[in-house]
RNA sequence: GCCCAGAUGGUGGAAUUGGUAGACACGAGGGACUUAAAAUCCCUUGACCAUUGCGGUCGUACGGGUUCGAGUCCCGUUCCGGGCACCA
């Protein structure tokens, strides 16, 4: 008998891989690409647990499949390395971030390499290279130099745009913009550089806005909206104010549609999608002018009903509306002012959990266009500045909010769907027949009415109507907002940007990249600037004294170099190309590579990305497509989410104001204090007595009260982490079962992308699963008990199975399942005594996917040459499992009476026939009528009778 | 409030997509081997009734429905998870 020697065998085959380079890739024009990526980890000081691996397991053994399969495999791994936890521990231990990054990402490196994943390593990229930022710093000053043109749907070179002002100034251009600008080429000629600069801010994808940004004074930075929770910051907690700042931001809304669209070409799970197209937030509606009373002024407002224009008794503007200043009267000035202070008092948390009614009157009066009624402006933070126009027309009857602000202030609510009982609440539903538009007895704009209509047909005839007639426009908005790009931060990619008389301008392109500088102090500036303000001779730096040199190339002064850094998801966003080419020092990608590569086949990683990084990334990729850079408009083909691995963390109940720990069954008859108990000192909720005495001082004395001699521990699932003590590394599972075990374990647990507490109570079975699998190759004596002997038949059908259910599970990612056919096929083969090498070769090829090293041990010992990765997946043949005949249940009535055999091929008259004469049957059918009878081969049989 | 996903033994989870529910594994109980333990192997293991043998009834969160037949499809309810949220 030779052991399953789990170190022996993963330690040799590590070692082997390296020496061999075997999962080095090339690109092949002969072979067939497949690219397969995980989302590259941000290495915490913590190190990888448990639920990291899931996925690259995951991933691994897809791109192994594939790899058998012929394709071409990329499989690369990196890491994101810019980020807040690293400077976090600089302020507080004076370590520079760069250093304990690098520490961390060696403890993954060692940690990743126990688990036999079969990463290209020649590939690796670190968001905090040079090497790498430089293409980030690129992107961006890509994006600064383009503009979205919407009727080609597309980014263009910003020198387009200027040739346009030039000739024939803003009259016809169709770019997506900040704000809707007008002037002619005259003026566009006369204006000052500075100006010049402001307006094409309007304009360019990457600009320098002035806009109301997610502050974080705990922080000290700004964060982008899905780093804000709940009004609190995702990382931390802090809170997060509303300011207006002058801020780099993405055109991101610009790709909204293209972003939408997008979504139906690629295989992602419903839920995330659905997610997306949520943050998206699409709505079709109507942009309509109200002219203001006794003035001049008039303002748009932005409606998806617009059916309910004869119901509005009022407007509202959002109180950070410049709208407001205007239309305040001299009367009403105090009081206003007084509500705006208010509103600023509140921070977006407040503003966000309470929803009590407030608001102002301004003192102005809008006129309804099409009833030509007097309503009076109100002003109310439950009107957002940032959606539509931030201004709205209230229809109290069928809004709720607009409702609940009628009844506060007492306005007129005018029901207009029939039957809608709006005593109590509003009708929202855009659902009934149109009444009281206009009302009997009033007139309208050119006799508009929509009397009779259903709501849904007066939606499209107003919207029509309204165009029409010069009133507004259709107008479609997103919920979408340009991503804040910039944050006040030291360990990020510095911005390739200086200042020359106040004016942004892009650090020339063959001095890229411009290098994070060395800086002393992490925290902001005495003077409240960024802290690479601490790096005051950054500009004559040696590292940077090129850029300087070019930038100033006929000046004598410093010009100032941009002091914010991008944020976390600059780095991530590109990154998948960059491993199509990652040592390349003269472009992102090369033609060529971006060619064979396209884009991501297979993605894994976690959904909590679904309104970041997986949004930013596809907005990226999608910029960098109309470049021609990227070259497809979709990054990432196939997306599958790996649950989350829960903590299941373990207690010991303390009798109170005693050392006494009383055993879980036993509980109830004292009063105790649940403690976390480490879980690494107990195994199937059994606690190891000992080893808990060791663990603190305090325990030393502690006594037990068991239960069958043990102590049972109680459990919940928790997140994991320290504070729980249920935090369990790769590496101590490694050390114990082998990292074979390890992999089989972590598929076995369960559907990939479901979320389950991680709980090591299976494993053995798993572990002797390897074990079982390693004597299907040996004999007592040690020897290789494998020979040339035909197989049998039973031998082929073990095997087809097993071939069928396997390629079929990899596909669907239903590992849990293949793990199991793995189980029932490698005990049938024992039963069946199989020594045929015909069989067991591809029963090595099967489980090399799941099981590396074990395969690689296997496989040279049957004297295969090469890696088991390169062995070709075995092809599935039916004629191996057609069977001469089929076991079915024969029914009665619908339940099962009794089984029996049936030929493969009996036609359901046949079948039915034989059920019916069968002996077993006879008591059945004593007596009765048969009503009706079903068959259906290789299913049932059915007979029903009365 | 709106949208999405889910609920199956003591536990993790299967079920050819409407056809013998509970594969596989863990745990538990019993047995073999052993001085003993570990390891290994065999049997039992959804519940209830019967158990001398057959066997029978119930059972996939709950209540209805469609069907010869429902874990699977339809309607309603409850619970858990996720997303969006004064977005007009």
């Amino acid at each position: 008998m030779r052991d399953y020697d789990f170190r022996k065998i993963e330690e040799k085959w590590r070692a082997q891989w390296v020496a061999n380079k075997t999962y080095h890739v090339e690109e092949d024009e002969k072979k067939e690409k497949f690219y397969v990526l995980n989302m590259f980890p941000y290495p915490s000081g913590a190190g990888l647990h448990v639920g990291h691996p899931l996925g690259y397991i995951a991933s691994d053994i897809y791109a192994r499949f594939k790899r058998q399969q012929g394709y071409n495999v990329l499989n690369p791994m990196g890491y994101d390395s810019y980020g807040l936890p690293a400077e976090q521990y600089a302020i507080q231990t004076g370590q520079h971030p760069e250093k304990t990054t690098f520490q961390n990402i060696d403890r993954y490196r060692e940690q990743l390499d126990k688990i036999g994943f079969c990463f290209d390593w020649d590939r690796e990229v670190r968001t905090c290279a040079p090497g790498y930022y430089h293409w980030t710093q690129w992107a961006f000053q890509k994006m600064f130099n383009s503009y979205f043109d919407t009727s080609l749907g597309k980014a263009q070179p910003i020198d387009l745009l200027i040739a346009r002002f030039e000739s024939k100034g803003t009259e016809g251009i169709t770019a997506s913009c900040t704000d809707e600008l007008s002037f002619t080429a005259e003026e566009w000629k006369a204006m000052s550089e500075q100006d010049k600069s402001q307006t094409l801010m309007n304009y360019r994808i990457a600009f320098l806005g002035e806009t109301m940004v997610n502050w974080c004074p705990k922080l000290g930075t700004v964060l982008a909206n899905d780093e804000v929770i709940d009004g609190v910051s995702e990382r931390g907690g802090y809170p997060v104010e509303q300011k207006k700042m002058r801020q780099w931001c993405l055109r991101v809304s610009a790709y909204a549609q293209r972003l939408l669209d997008g979504l139906q070409t690629i295989e992602w799970s419903e839920s995330i999608k659905e997610t997306q197209k949520n943050w998206i937030g699409r709505s079709e509606g109507a942009e309509v002018q109200i002219k203001v009373a006794d003035s001049d002024i008039d303002f748009t407002i932005f409606t998806t009903r617009a059916d309910t224009m004869f119901g509005v008794t009022f407007f509202v503007l959002a109180p950070e509306s410049e709208l407001v200043a205007r239309l305040t009267t001299e009367e009403q000035k105090e009081e206003v002012d007084k509500y705006l202070t208010y509103v600023k008092s509140r921070t977006e948390r407040e503003r966000m959990i309470d929803h009590t009614v407030t608001g102002v009157f301004s003192g102005s009066y809008g006129i309804n266009p099409i009833t030509g009624d007097k309503c009076p402006i109100y002003i109310a933070e439950y009107v957002l500045s940032g959606y539509g126009t931030g201004a709205i027309m209230a229809v109290p009857a069928h809004d709720s909010r607009d409702y609940a602000f009628a009844r506060h202030f007492n306005l007129p609510i005018i029901p207009l769907v029939e039957g809608a009982d709006v005593s109590e609440e509003s009708y929202d539903a855009k659902e009934g027949i149109v009444m009281n538009s206009p009302m009997e007895g009033k007139t309208s704009f050119k006799g508009f009415s929509l009397n009779g209509l259903t709501v849904k047909e007066a939606i499209e005839a107003t919207k029509k109507f309204v165009s029409e007639n010069g009133l507004g426009r259709v107008k479609v908005n997103f919920r979408l907002r340009d991503a804040i790009f910039s944050r006040q931060r030291y360990w990020g990619e510095p911005f390739p940007v200086y200042y020359k008389q106040g004016i942004p301008c892009m650090i020339p392109e063959e001095c890229l990249p411009v290098e994070l500088p060395q800086v002393e102090n992490f925290l902001p500036t005495e003077s409240g600037e960024p802290p690479l303000g601490n790096a005051q001779l950054w500009a004559w730096d040696e590292a940077n004294r090129k850029i300087v040199d070019k930038a100033l190339i006929d000046e004598k002064t410093v010009f100032p170099i941009e002091l914010f850094t991008m944020p976390g998801f600059a780095g991530s966003s590109a990154y998948y190309l960059r491993y199509m080419d990652p040592n390349n020092g003269k472009a992102l990608v090369s033609e060529e590579n971006a060619n064979y590569w396209q884009n991501v086949d297979l993605y894994v990683g976690g959904s909590e990305h679904a309104t970041g990084h997986l949004i930013y990334s596809r907005f990226w990729n999608k910029f960098l497509f109309d470049l021609g850079i990227s070259k497809k408009e979709e990054p990432f083909q196939k997306l599958i989410n790996q649950g989350m691995i829960q903590g299941r963390s373990n207690f010991v109940y303390r009798i109170k104001d005693t050392n006494t720990f009383v055993s879980l069954g036993l509980k109830d008859q004292y009063e105790t204090t649940p403690i976390h108990v480490d879980v690494n000192i107990v195994k199937n909720d059994v606690l190891d007595v000992e080893a808990f005495k060791a663990w603190r001082p305090e325990y030393e004395t502690a006594e037990f009260i068991l239960e069958d001699d043990k102590y049972i521990c109680g459990w919940a699932v928790e997140k994991m982490s320290k504070s729980m003590f249920n935090v369990v590394n790769p590496d101590m599972i490694v050390e114990r079962y082998g990292a074979d075990t390890l992999r089989l374990y972590e598929m076995f647990l369960g559907p990939v992308e479901q979320s389950k507490p991680w709980d090591t109570n299976g494993i053995d079975g798993c572990h002797r699963f390897l074990k079982k699998f390693w004597q299907l190759f040996w004999d007592k004596d040690g020897n290789l008990q494998v020979d040339a002997s035909e197989p049998t038949a039973d031998n082929m059908k073990s095997l087809h199975k097993l071939i069928k259910k396997v390629t079929a599970d990899i596909e669907e990612f239903s590992y849990n399942t293949s793990i199991s056919a793995f189980m029932v096929a490698t005990n049938e083969l024992t039963a069946q005594k199989c020594r045929s090498r015909e069989v067991l070769e591809k029963m090595v090829a099967l489980i090399s996917p799941f099981a590396p090293h074990v395969a690689e041990e296997l496989w040279e010992a049957l004297g295969k040459d090469g890696s088991v990765c390169d062995a070709a997946w075995p092809e599935f043949d039916e004629k191996y499992l057609v069977e001469s005949s089929v076991q079915l249940g024969v029914q009665f009535n619908g339940k099962v009476r009794f089984a029996m055999q049936f030929p493969a091929d009996a036609t359901p008259e046949e079948m039915v026939q034989m059920a019916l004469s069968a002996p077993e049957a006879q008591k059945h059918l004593e007596g009765k009528q048969i009503v009706k009878t079903i068959a259906v081969p290789k299913r049932i049989v059915n007979i029903v009778v009365k």
